[in-house]
DNA sequence: ATTAGCACTCGGAAGTGCAGAGTGCTAAAA
DNA sequence: TTTTAGCACTCTGCACTTCCGAGTGCTAAT
């Protein structure tokens, strides 16, 4: 635990350089609030902090810079969250489209909203509820041979995929069809739809296999593709505007490109303790030594099942941004709870 | 019309340039095959060709670089389009996802196809023909007081949304939906759908209208989704690589960003005469003056429908990419109309 | 423990000089 | 009349130096 006064030097360092983002002097800080000391003084206690490894100074006869570690102490210890003031909150909850009901247009639009307040890029995934259960599979013929296939989850997620059979597609089968994925599919976890059980579903079928098989593959599909949550990436050329990424900024737009890794970096939070900072390096990948990300998690009722945060470099204003994320993530865990928890307490009626 | 050995001169410095990147010295072009003059006489035409507006020197001590007026003449009258190798045909088909009949799909990854092929940003829009019609509209319930709304177009197009209902959701009131929906919706083109008729709908509904009005509002909303073609945008970070836009690389990510322009942009094409190559300010937005785009229109059947296209810097191969991208083009003209055609000869079974 | 004072260090801006590339022009050659 | 060789000229880019200001660490005094 670091004394008091050099804690509050330690802040006001983070701070002042998060608004300026030039190095700051011993100079500056003389007229702190409630410190009565001289730059000398400070100076020393500067030439602490640099030893133990919170500030740094990018060249001689330049200010202090603050550390990684720097800036971990401050968030941890230091940094007081900002109350959000009514515009702030008008702000952020503008530009979210729920009205669609549809979650991945939510978390969608929420990616934007955090774009166009924070000036960062936004990250967001969409539900992935290992509880979430088939609610319909519908088949829609759409030629002769060929049907699209529709799948909606129990937390509002939506696939669909087109399908060609080897044999026309007649009423009879179409029935058929639709009172075998009734007595199989509906209301089972999507965990539970697997190679094996589609393998042994389509041999207890008998003569009708043959012709039936590619819509039960596609089902399969459609699953998986449900399971997985998407990941929305935007307001990456945002990033271009800060120096710190000045000459390699490209580097760092590519990286966010490639879609594996940024499934890693949601996904990878310990625990479902609320929000998320991670700092330059803490992020394992070298790309983002650079950046920090604060990622928060949405739920829908208890469950914890997706993402949403932001990406910047690490000069970037936390006590601010952590309060505007949480509100953020608070309003969607609401809604989405709102809508598709009610449901798994109440379908008994079906098409 | 140029005299010959100036055309000639002219393309060599074009295509000089768009391979190395470096202003093209009197020099450099000497040893041109079949053209056996001097530097000087070089300098010579090339003085002519800078009076004349086709070419530029950076500065005085610098070789020649191509105009707006260069690359036009040249695209227009020197350049031939090379011939497409097989490993370059497997490498733009191989990206492509048709398998999931899903067109917005196969536009998307067409679009990535491209960013890859060429290593500049790829614009690709969905169809949007204005003689789909309507091919099914299913209605799924998921909640007692809200259901999802699928809409299947001739052309493929799938769209859903969430409706609430003020009453709840029964069999009756699916049955009578159905029911109104067969009647009135299907086969019926896109542009006959708009608030008037669905009025009228309504208020021949008599009794249920306060109860199923929601539903159809939902189903304009789709038609009107559907309608209007999607633009997908990819690839934007490869420019920053490029350094004609070096600084300003942001400006340009952010115009990319705003959807309305993009539109305006592909859409403009004057007629349906294949591909269409439009460099620098011929675009007319200020922010592409650096840019030349090559855009081309696929068909279903005989009906142009929608665009594929890269953004890039002025400095393009156009010899190689034009072709490209029409054998792009044909190979998604050629697969929509395999599996959206027929259906217009031959959609008679229903759910 | 704090402070004033001072020598020291370093980055960035501004200025200087130089080599190289490419031009336009002129006068001779074809 | 067209082409060519030759040359003076211009300009960029790079390397090098100089100089100023900001900020530091250290020392000696309070």
């Amino acid at each position: 635990m670091l004394p008091q006064r050099r804690q509050r030097i330690l802040a006001a360092i983070v701070e002042q350089y998060i608004e300026t983002g030039e190095p700051v002097g011993s100079k500056a800080l003389q007229n702190l609030p409630g410190l009565d000391v001289s730059s000398a003084t400070i100076r020393n206690e500067m030439a602490e902090l640099t030893a133990q490894g919170f500030i740094t100074q990018p060249h001689t006869s330049a200010g202090r810079v603050p550390t990684q570690a720097g800036y971990r102490y401050y968030v941890d210890n230091l940094m007081q969250p900002a109350e959000l003031g009514e515009s702030d909150r008008r702000r952020i909850e503008s530009g979210l489209d729920y009205r669609s009901g549809d979650p991945e247009q939510l978390l969608q639009t929420a990616g934007e909203a955090l774009v166009d307040f924070t000036n960062f890029a936004a990250i967001s995934t969409t539900p992935a509820d290992e509880h979430a259960v088939i609610k319909n599979i519908e088949m829609v013929p759409v030629s002769p041979k060929m049907a699209m296939i529709v799948l909606l989850t129990s937390t509002g997620i939506l696939k669909s995929k087109a399908c060609r059979t080897d044999v026309p597609i007649t009423v009879d089968l179409q029935d058929a069809f639709a009172d075998i994925v009734r007595r199989n599919f509906f209301g089972i976890p999507l965990s539970d739809v697997n190679t094996v059980m589609i393998q042994t579903l389509v041999a207890g079928l008998g003569a009708k296999a043959l012709s039936m098989s590619p819509l039960f593959v596609t089902i399969a599909d459609l699953v998986e593709a449900a399971s997985v949550s998407e990941i929305n990436l935007s307001g990456q050329s945002n990033l271009l505007g800060y120096k710190e990424y000045n000459d390699n900024a490209g580097q760092l737009l590519d990286f966010l490109h490639r879609e594996e890794p940024l499934g890693m970096l949601v996904s990878s939070g310990d625990s479902d303790t609320g929000i998320e900072i991670r700092i330059g390096s803490e992020n394992r990948y070298k790309e983002l030594e650079n950046s920090s990300m604060i990622i928060s998690k949405y739920k829908i009722g208890d469950n914890a099942t997706g993402a949403i945060g932001i990406i910047g470099p690490t000069r970037m204003n936390y006590s601010k941004l952590v309060p505007s994320i949480k509100y953020l993530t608070d309003i969607i865990s609401k809604f989405l709870s709102d809508v598709y928890e009610e449901e798994s307490s109440s379908d008994e009626e079906e098409s």
